[in-house]
DNA sequence: TGACAGGGGGTGT
DNA sequence: ACACCCCCTGTC
């Protein structure tokens, strides 16, 4: 019989070291919604057919384990997509923007998260009304229910099993829209239905909104049923790597009433305001924003 | 411990 | 401006 294991820790070639706060703030504030606290410090995340345990050593250096060998490579993109975070933080104006520069100072090497395009899709889809740990749970429900086993009766590792990855939008275009009301979704069930429908209607469509320029993929993705303006910009940014992509939510909207302030601004003069301001990189600043906030609201 | 209101990271009409 | 759904959280 052959049995259950995970791969040895690892270090993840990062170039810096990264502290718990940040690591949290990283995988379980808001970007991805499938990765859970665990005892211990550790974090356990599925994205695409991976699964990693995320660790932190004494010297705040990143480890993982994984059940697949090949998870290293992936999580390095899943991670490090960006490049080098503190070099990326260096190019937004915090030289001329005292809050950003203490947001920056507070938070070093918030990673933005280069996730897959069609369950960062779906996991947007979800967010309507919804905090993060609502979203989890409808995504976890998703994945148990409707999702794939990981690897397969042949799988060198069995402990694949027990975990599923989540449907894909082939699949979702299946599922009676009841049975995804059956995992909490709620009045985003039509939109998901509606969704998968159109897309499963248009081979390609999907890996060609990824690969559009970041204008044209916005409209792509706004002319399905239940994406707006910011999901689409949440997309873009945590599922493309578009960090020019600036979503504006309501906790966005208060950060720059209160930081910046915007008192009264609508949600399209704001993003207009964070485009001009923080420049092409507006989607990591607003990251930092965010971290801020939410540190602020815990204490 | 259990019931009960209140509100929630948005979109579509 | 309001409906859409219904789960979570805080409170009594």
């Amino acid at each position: 019989m052959t049995t259950a294991r995970w791969t040895p820790w690892q270090p993840l070639a990062l170039t810096h070291a990264l502290s718990a706060a940040v690591l949290a703030e990283t995988v379980d504030g808001g970007q991805a919604f499938r990765w859970q606290p665990e005892p211990g410090g550790t974090f356990l995340g599925q994205w695409d057919r991976h699964v990693a345990r995320l660790s932190l050593d004494p010297d705040a250096r990143l480890h993982w384990s994984a059940l697949a060998t090949d998870t290293g490579a992936a999580l390095l993109r899943y991670l490090d997509g960006n490049g080098d975070p503190r070099a990326l933080a260096d190019t937004l104006p915090w030289r001329s923007d005292a809050h950003l520069a203490r947001c920056i100072a507070a938070f070093p090497d918030l990673r933005i998260l280069r996730q897959p395009f069609g369950e960062t899709l779906l996991g947007f889809l979800c967010s309507a009304t919804k905090q993060i740990v609502q979203i989890k749970q409808m995504m976890a429900l998703l994945a148990e229910r409707h999702g794939a086993a990981i690897g397969d009766a042949g799988s060198p590792n069995p402990a694949l099993l027990r975990f599923n990855r989540l449907p894909t939008w082939a699949e979702i275009a299946v599922i009676p829209e009841a049975e995804l009301r059956g995992c909490l979704l709620g009045f985003r069930a039509r939109y998901i239905h509606e969704t998968a429908q159109f897309i499963a209607q248009r081979p390609g469509w999907l890996e060609e909104t990824e690969a559009a320029p970041y204008a044209e993929a916005k409209t792509r993705l706004i002319s399905l049923p239940g994406v707006g303006e910011k999901v689409a910009d949440c997309v873009l940014l945590f599922g493309a790597g578009r960090l020019e992509a600036f979503p504006v939510d309501v906790w966005i909207l208060k950060t720059m009433e209160r930081r910046y302030g915007l008192v009264g601004w609508k949600p399209a003069q704001v993003a207009q305001f964070g485009r001009a301001h923080f420049g092409p990189l507006a989607g990591l600043a607003q990251q930092y924003l965010f971290a801020w906030e939410r540190a602020e609201a815990r204490r």
